[in-house]
DNA sequence: TGTACATCAGTGAACGCGCGTTCACTGATGTAC
DNA sequence: TGTACATCAGTGAACGCGCGTTCACTGATGTAC
């Protein structure tokens, strides 16, 4: 080729990344065109050399959002299995700082909602995300046993619907509580059955 | 008073009724004045005679429809108690009919992330109307023995978030497995702990 | 009972604004000869 | 090596549109005498 392809790819990165920022921060609706392109160092008419449209942007930025989140939430966890890595997950997901965090945490408290009206290509991103999700959660809790796939599930559900709440809560000490009871009940759902371990002493706080 | 009250009220109540199905259905920035007043039979001019601003609006369709939801899931089944209870309200909840039916089913799946967004009197409502869900459910469980507090809360998370999920997801299949799973991983999580109760047989499918 | 006036819910046109999108243009970077 | 031309990422002004909000007005319903 006879151009440098970095030169476009980069900004193309660069819209992306603003994009999902905003998005998180201010929900889809509410982000402009200008406000993303500005945000990446350019101007609201060159938006049209990267993306056919805002709706294009979405369902991009949803999916490569999906993609870096896997580096935050399941590489660090890569060397753990069975209920350490469960335990390593969910009180890294339910955490606080996690909660405060919106612009840059996980997509799917923040956009499930406008996601579920948007567009069908975007779905599908998420879907995929989530489906890949599933296997790979019921691939690290397995150890001596394992969860089943239905309690995988919902624990996915209790984290996202978790922190999606304890957002909406105003009261501090109340969203604290939320955060601490979805982490307990979700270790619950992906620790094996009961009756096939011997009982542990309660965690330590 | 001079004038029969009950004329400004039933507009008011037919703006808040028609606002609730279509922040339901559209989300919160996509809804305009002009098409809730149009809903309402009203013209867009006449709003600010019943709310200051559309943010009072937003707030006040999240309290009634909140009021309303209490009325759908709730009083239905308040003949029942304990286990019976987890499972009729779980089973209604995360049931296909309710993921279908976005514009008159529960607000907290569909406008919690917006909510989470929006101001500070909308999400004391939500966080009230919560709090009230909390403590019912906690005492519509209790039979012989109760679901700690922290499942409670779980169970919670886990329906809203099941629900979101199941929403966005397109293939059919996945969401309906979804929302069995969810429905299992919520009974679990509020039926008292096993071992102070004999095992029962699987249920009937 | 009838007439004059007051009240007030709702109308409809207008406002300034920011949106998504288009397009003629610029200017830096590459190629041709 | 130097000049003429081609490519193309990005600019910036403009567009039509729908938004939230304002406001002078209408017309039906009530009260005063």
């Amino acid at each position: 080729m006879r151009y440098p392809a970095s030169r476009k790819q980069q900004s193309r990165e660069r819209i992306l990344s603003a994009a999902a920022d905003l998005f998180r921060r201010h929900g889809l609706d509410a982000t402009g065109v200008d406000a993303v392109m500005a945000a990446a160092g350019l101007t609201a008419g060159g938006f049209y050399a990267h993306f056919r449209s805002k709706d294009a942007l979405v369902a991009a930025a949803v999916a490569t959002a999906g993609e870096k989140a896997r580096h935050r939430w399941i590489v660090p966890f890569d060397a753990l299995r069975g209920r350490a890595w469960s335990r390593a997950f969910v009180r890294r997901y339910l955490s606080e700082e996690h909660r405060d965090d919106r612009e840059s945490g996980c997509t799917l408290p923040t956009l499930s909602g406008d996601v579920a009206r948007s567009g069908v290509v975007a779905r599908r991103h998420v879907q995929a995300h989530l489906a890949g999700l599933f296997e790979l959660i019921a691939e690290r809790c397995r150890s001596e046993s394992a969860p089943p796939r239905e309690q995988v599930l919902g624990a996915v559900a209790l984290c996202v619907g978790g922190l999606l709440l304890s957002r909406v809560v105003v009261d501090q000490e109340l969203s604290n509580e939320m955060l601490r009871a979805c982490r307990a009940s979700a270790e619950r759902l992906l620790e094996p059955e009961r009756s096939e371990r011997p009982r542990r002493k309660k965690a330590k706080r």
